[in-house]
DNA sequence: TGGCTCATGTAATCTGTTACATGATTCT
DNA sequence: AGAATCATGTAACAGATTACATGAGCCA
């Protein structure tokens, strides 16, 4: 079964949509995941090494304005093994808030402190939440081409999620009566 | 600036309300922070010996029915590190759903299989949004207790995020064609 | 010319999980 | 008696980040 690392499946979900280069791959799991997935370059390029060898992905040099680059295109080895891992349950669901760590463990500093982290949440909240909207609007008119329904979809887990984290920040402040 | 690495907090964090033996620790995380946080045996135990080494913690033999545990107690030294740390601003809040990977690459497999995805999330969704909303009204009762006010500020994170997950359920599947 | 972005990659390190090993006590 | 839980720990491995190294082309 070879590995099952899901960069892995990252890259091999991107290339079926388009050719890119490991660079670029970054670039849209930067733009594209980065509400709920995230990759380094040092994660990515052994990757691409890896999925080579396993000849789920090919190599090609390709030369844009003078500059050489490698793009790599996915074989249909590689889609089948994107659809194989597609068609298995997710099992990992994880959310890390080091925010709610330091809400939880608040009884130590006390509720002054504890808002303070509620509000450096609230805020980076209500900015993610304002780029997410505009997201879903501009996908909405896009949403005729498949691929572009599925972003919108997760766009959209994006504005109700925050949407959810905005009312608790309201609740949570209220609770405290610092 | 020694480790950083937030197994010890959350260790130091627990000692701060009682003292614990490791296998407590570990009952206490998979109770308490499972919605948001995780911690196995392997890092807890070779945590608790890092902790005691820089005089953090302290251990001690304690026979209760004549059964020989470890009890760690948090020191002096221990607490203000624990108060520096929920001092600084939170870093990492991170959201890695296996389930939004699978859902934003569906376009490989289709509406069908991505609808799957959904529902099996929304029945874990439901689930523990149940149990959850239980933990509040238990909570809610005991919330003179300082430590529990905190406990519950967390819960009501869960709930709130959970009852937007929901809402994208709906909406989710409604987009969904098939 | 200097700074930014494009572009590829490696080495060291970090942090954690999984699986295993061991054994006592409690429950049924 | 046998299973489950209490309790502690280690070794191997996994998966990823960070920092570094390198260099080309573009823009002001």
């Amino acid at each position: 079964m070879a590995s099952e690392k899901k960069i892995n499946q990252v890259i091999l979900g991107f290339l079926s949509h388009e050719d890119m280069t490991g660079y670029e791959i970054k670039k849209h799991i930067d733009s594209s995941l980065h509400f709920f997935w995230s990759g380094s370059y040092g994660s990515i390029y052994p990757a691409l090494n890896e999925l080579e060898n396993e000849k789920l992905v090919v190599r090609h040099n390709v030369s844009e304005n003078g500059r050489e680059k490698l793009q790599y295109t996915i074989t249909d080895a590689g889609k089948m093994r994107l659809k194989e891992w597609l068609a298995r349950p997710a099992i990992k669901d994880e959310l890390h808030y080091e925010t709610l760590l330091k809400v939880f463990f608040g009884g130590a500093v006390g509720e002054k402190e504890t808002r303070v982290h509620i509000e450096n949440f609230e805020k980076k909240v209500q900015r993610e939440l304002a780029y997410l909207e505009v997201c879903v609007e501009q996908l909405k008119n896009l949403c005729e081409q498949e691929d572009h329904k599925y972003y919108l979809l997760t766009a959209m887990f994006g504005v109700e999620t925050y949407k959810g984290y905005l009312r608790w920040c309201e609740s949570a402040k209220a609770l405290l009566t610092v």
